[in-house]
DNA sequence: ATTTTATACTGATTTACATCATGATATTTA
DNA sequence: TAAATATCATGATGTAAATCAGTATAAAAT
């Protein structure tokens, strides 16, 4: 990760536009920003916890892996949101990892920093407190599905969160570049099922692909394989 | 659900305990005691949201469901603790369901006194927040492990979080009357799978059994099986 | 006390999904 | 621009865990 300047600062920084206003040169002072290449891991779970890190720009994956070779994705954080916020009150290391997937530029305070500026920021306080709670919901349906909703289902619903976070490009695909295998961590399932799975969502007429870009064809249809029959 | 007044109820409810003391009559002036029996259900995923709960004591349980028949519990929320947070600044309705296994006595206040609780104690607001994202940690290891990790390493780590959460009985069987069915869900399995997993441990000498209580013989080779590989 | 209902137990069978194997395209690096 | 390395594609095979199908036992309700 190389150190950079940010022009207009204030503007995208997450922490500025949520703070007090009487606080912003604080932030300014300690706030660390990195440029980071695609691919380029910016913390492994077990590392000791550096900070909270913000996205300027480009896309994070925050995964969790099993063994050697078998990953989960929790989610994807995209321009002005934070990660590395579970690291809050634990035990000095953090519990997952953050790879870059789309080159760009993240930020990050000290722990000690972070934690002054929620003391200090209550209203900031309470809005983290709201975000956290709505991760949790997401977290958890995660956890639901994964424990029984058929990977067919759970592609379903990966499409249509990346599709709600990074909307559609002008010709209707899901505008972010994704690799099959994040795709497959992203649902919680292998590479090869979600290939499969994803060639009878085609033939089933519900999505339309182009080159690795995806566009769904019958959002209804879609939507109700995420649904359950009770 | 009986309503019920409680004796000495600041020394128990979690609100009084952890708000500023000139808060607590406007606490004991919203909160609602309820007695509750085994197997009721508080409320349900989907219900409109009545408020944040707490438990005085007794065991709730916080599940989700798929389907007619497939359950997941996420956690258990006994003495202290409390349950129904994830509702906060969702979309009205409670994300989960919370029944209770053990009879007691939960508390209630309503969604808008909370959150007025929340800003008034802003200690109180950076206690939860730091609860938020320890939940946040669990739930997504949760989700990481019954995505990839084997039922046996699941089993293995529900046992030990139950040890850790209800402690051991004098004769070093784990503190709390679950059902074998109530453990499946909780390690994110069948009835089935959990018992044939659990004979095996037996006959590996990393459990016994005494009816339908637990204890575990062999803690170093359990906590093991939730470890990974690599 | 006896019917009803829930929980526990266990083997046989099925299946959804992972794993393995292998070739074809891309994309990156040298 | 060639060599090396990812990513993509697809069939064949294996297996962990779910489902199904019963019996047994315990707890609740009448």
């Amino acid at each position: 990760m190389k150190k950079v300047a940010i022009i207009d600062e204030e503007k995208t920084c997450f922490l500025c536009k949520n703070c007090l206003k009487e606080w912003i040169p604080a932030i300014l002072a300690h706030k660390k920003n990195y440029k980071v290449k695609k691919g380029e891991i910016i913390f492994k779970e077990g590392d000791p916890v550096k900070g909270i890190f913000f996205v300027n720009n480009g896309i994070v994956k925050v995964h969790k892996r099993w063994g050697a070779d078998k990953e989960l994705i929790l989610r994807f954080a995209s321009e002005g949101m934070v990660f590395g916020h579970r690291a809050l009150g634990g035990d000095g290391v953090y519990s997952i990892s953050a790879t870059a997937i789309q080159a760009g530029i993240v930020s990050y305070v000290d722990m000690e920093f972070f934690e002054t500026t929620l003391k200090v920021n209550t209203d900031f306080a309470y809005k983290l407190l709201m975000f956290l709670a709505y991760d949790l919901r997401v977290s958890e349906r995660k956890t639901r599905n994964v424990a029984h909703m058929p990977v067919k289902g759970r592609v379903a619903e990966a499409l249509i969160m990346l599709k709600d976070q990074f909307g559609l490009t002008d010709d209707g695909y899901i505008n972010i570049e994704l690799s099959r295998q994040d795709l497959a961590s992203f649902s919680g399932a292998t590479y090869e099922t979600v290939f499969r799975v994803i060639n009878e969502l085609i033939s089933e007429n519900l999505l339309v692909l182009s080159g690795k870009r995806i566009s769904i064809a019958n959002f209804e249809k879609l939507s109700k394989l995420t649904e359950d029959a009770a």
